[in-house]
DNA sequence: TGCCCCAAACTGGTGTACAAGAGTTGCAGT
DNA sequence: ACTGCAACTCTTGTACACCAGTTTGGGGCA
């Protein structure tokens, strides 16, 4: 083993993010140290830094001396996230088309065999797997792009979308055609066709922040 | 004085970011802690704040149990950031021009006053006041967008080009081109025209990275 | 003389104690 | 009964002590 024991601070913020963004964490909830310092069994200093990075992502609002809050979400945030979306998502989707290597396409074929077993399948019973699908496929989209950079911040927008996407799942329609979506995108960044994977990702984000709009 | 007295983790952030986006830390240089905590005169808390909020950003590398060491900039990196600045800036820009409020205007006013006068003088001497007026521009766009999401990506990024500028500041050529095409940036924002905010910009995030690229 | 192993020193990771500010509550005075 | 002040308590902010892992250099052995 190389000891792949990631740092406690890195778990935490992990089990936190988690928690914020399937909302068992809900908007406006108090974040105690203390609280959390129990409940995921590690000390101050690893809470604290998960915390910390949180706030960085918008995510935790700290007021010092006060207390800490799970960030509220408003149809303003909704819009500005979709708004960087809309710009960086059609753009990685572009690039991945142009740079995919030999991994990525084996992870894309992959996942167009799952989303195959999804189609054939009845879907809305399988919320979680196909929640689940659909960062993988985001994820590999950012990977394919090749530029670190993008990636992360877009991964941090994943994020922020997920969580939204939690909070408004009240009734989730046109999930088949999201999986369709889904679909042509992988098949255009694998046969490199850039416009067309690039055109789809955007209209995926704007159906995405339309539907959630109405959900909010 | 309104106390205004920000977290000494907030000053040791800021700090040790300007030191290293200033190259008194050069690319490489091993980050200690306990160096720092002596150089800033606070404990070691404050200082792995500021110093694990840094790495968040990539400006400086972590390598666990063995040290820490600010981060290299290469080729790819430039590449990978002008990428996405390429992609935000020119949108923000945009934005900028059609949402400017007031206040934005008035700011506005006042960098094209101080470009003026900055065109009239010699502009070779005045390259800390130059460099100031870049990121208030700068800063003035991103904060006109009304896009905090945007803002603060854009804020992250602009640090990575204000570090490779630094670094690669062995002569900077083409200073006069560029103060005009800020001033014709701020103009197009100010008269709402957003597409030819968007074009300026974005000529002007390239024009950028091709120099870099000579000088790196 | 060259190689290997062990130990010391330095690194960051973690936990805890203490300090300081903000909010709240209770008491006293009017 | 109401208002103002003061002390209390809960929060995070800071500092420091301790722990585990990695590196490195010196000494012993082949």
């Amino acid at each position: 083993m190389t000891t792949a024991t990631e740092s406690l601070a890195d778990q935490a913020y992990r089990r936190v993010r988690r928690m914020i963004c399937t909302a068992e964490l809900e908007p406006g909830a108090v974040i105690s140290e203390a609280e959390l310092c129990e409940q995921l069994g590690v000390g101050r200093t690893p809470v604290r830094e998960a915390v910390r990075a949180l706030a960085a992502e918008h995510l935790i609002d700290v007021y010092p001396r006060r207390g800490m809050f799970v960030a509220g979400v408003d149809p303003r945030d909704l819009r500005s996230i979709s708004e960087v979306r809309e710009q960086l998502e059609p753009f990685a989707a572009r690039l991945a088309a142009t740079r995919r290597d030999e991994d990525d396409l084996a992870e894309i074929d992959d996942l167009l065999g799952n989303l195959a077993a999804f189609e054939s399948g009845g879907l809305e019973e399988h919320r979680a797997a196909l929640m689940e699908l659909d960062e993988r496929i985001h994820h590999v989209v950012y990977r394919a792009s090749h530029n670190s950079y993008l990636a992360h911040d877009l991964d941090s927008y994943y994020t922020h979308a997920l969580r939204i996407w939690f909070l408004g799942l009240t009734k989730v329609t046109h999930l088949h055609q999201a999986v369709l979506e889904h679909r042509e995108i992988l098949q255009a960044i694998r046969d490199g066709d850039a416009e067309r994977a690039a055109t789809v990702m955007s209209k995926h984000i704007e159906g995405f922040e339309a539907e959630m709009r109405l959900a909010l």
